[in-house]
DNA sequence: AACTCGTGGCA
DNA sequence: TTGCCAAGAGT
């Protein structure tokens, strides 16, 4: 049915935009334990959730523990979906932690334990959304498809666009350009998907881009147009301190932090206002992040 | 479409 | 110090 969209370069400026980055990512690709070769295919899926929001450096250690105590998916969905949560740590957004469990479950119970290869059956997965199904057909298995990250979209702004940062969302616009920008072969398109996620986190980066360092500098539209700033509306800071999530951020702390349930008085003295509190609390029992016992104790999801 | 949801390092 | 922001998803 569909083609694949003319890209807006050509087809000479194309190849040459392939063989630059992939040529830098053969010399300047992290050695990440996701990209070894013993990886597995749901190695790969945790890797991909632990690292929505979260940096590298703080993923490492977690993706390690997560691969050797649960090796496949059936070993995760034979857990109590809070030693999930539990073993999340401080990744933060700890509900991907109880999406990944039951994952876990529907790959144990509808998939055979296996890791599905292809995009729509991966995007039905809890937590799995178009960038996370994309990135494990790709990485895991090699299959073509567009892997649009906030890395992705800002290299593509940047030397293709000429903008200096992406649109606030992903945009129609933006999909299909990286569509475009596909090359034909699924191996080579596995490949440029990684890489230029890796450029725009080692050297396209949002603050200060080291374009002394990049492959693209004396093609970047960007670059060519002068580095022009930044047009569009700022972006909206997230706010932190007393908020719901700081609360329930530290109401979550204390139930991850022992074995054993916890009553509301251990609850209480983590932060003080009591409405604010009740209703993170509340929040997080209607998320299925915390199981409140008939003893009017609470803990970490069992079932 | 706009908003919510954690956490911590760094400039 | 404080704001920015790091491989998004769900509603």
């Amino acid at each position: 049915m569909s083609t694949t969209p003319a890209s807006p370069l050509g087809a000479a400026s194309l190849r040459d935009l392939h063989a630059r980055v992939l040529a830098w990512y053969d010399d300047h690709a992290r050695d990440l334990p996701w990209r070894a070769p013993d990886r597995t295919p749901w190695g790969v899926l945790v890797s991909e959730v632990m690292l929505q929001q979260t940096p590298v450096a703080r993923v490492l250690p977690r993706w390690l523990e997560w691969v050797q105590r649960w090796p496949t998916p059936s070993d995760l969905a034979a857990e109590a979906p809070g030693e999930a949560v539990r073993a999340w740590d401080r990744l933060g957004y700890p509900r991907r932690a109880l999406r990944l469990h039951a994952a876990a479950v529907a790959l144990r119970d509808e998939h055979g334990g296996e890791v599905p290869d292809d995009h729509a059956r991966l995007l039905a997965l809890p937590g799995i959304g178009s960038y996370t199904a994309a990135a494990v057909a790709s990485f895991a298995f090699g299959r073509r498809h567009a892997v649009v990250d906030t890395n992705v979209r800002r290299v593509h702004a940047r030397a293709v666009t000429g903008a200096a940062e992406p649109a606030p969302a992903l945009t129609a616009a933006e999909q299909r350009l990286a569509v475009a920008l596909l090359p034909d072969e699924a191996p080579t398109a596995a490949r440029w998907g990684v890489a230029v996620m890796e450029l725009g986190a080692l050297v396209c980066t949002a603050r200060s881009p080291r374009c002394d360092d990049c492959p693209l500098l004396d093609r970047c539209a960007w670059v060519l147009a002068g580095r022009p700033a930044h047009d569009g509306p700022a972006r909206r800071g997230q706010a932190w301190a007393g908020t719901d999530r700081q609360v329930r951020g530290r109401l979550l702390a204390v139930l991850r932090a022992g074995a054993d349930p916890v009553t509301a008085e251990e609850l209480a003295a983590c932060w003080p206002d009591a409405p604010q509190r009740a209703r993170c609390l509340d929040g997080l029992v209607a998320d299925g992040l915390v199981e409140p016992l008939d003893d009017g104790r609470y803990c970490l999801p069992r079932t």
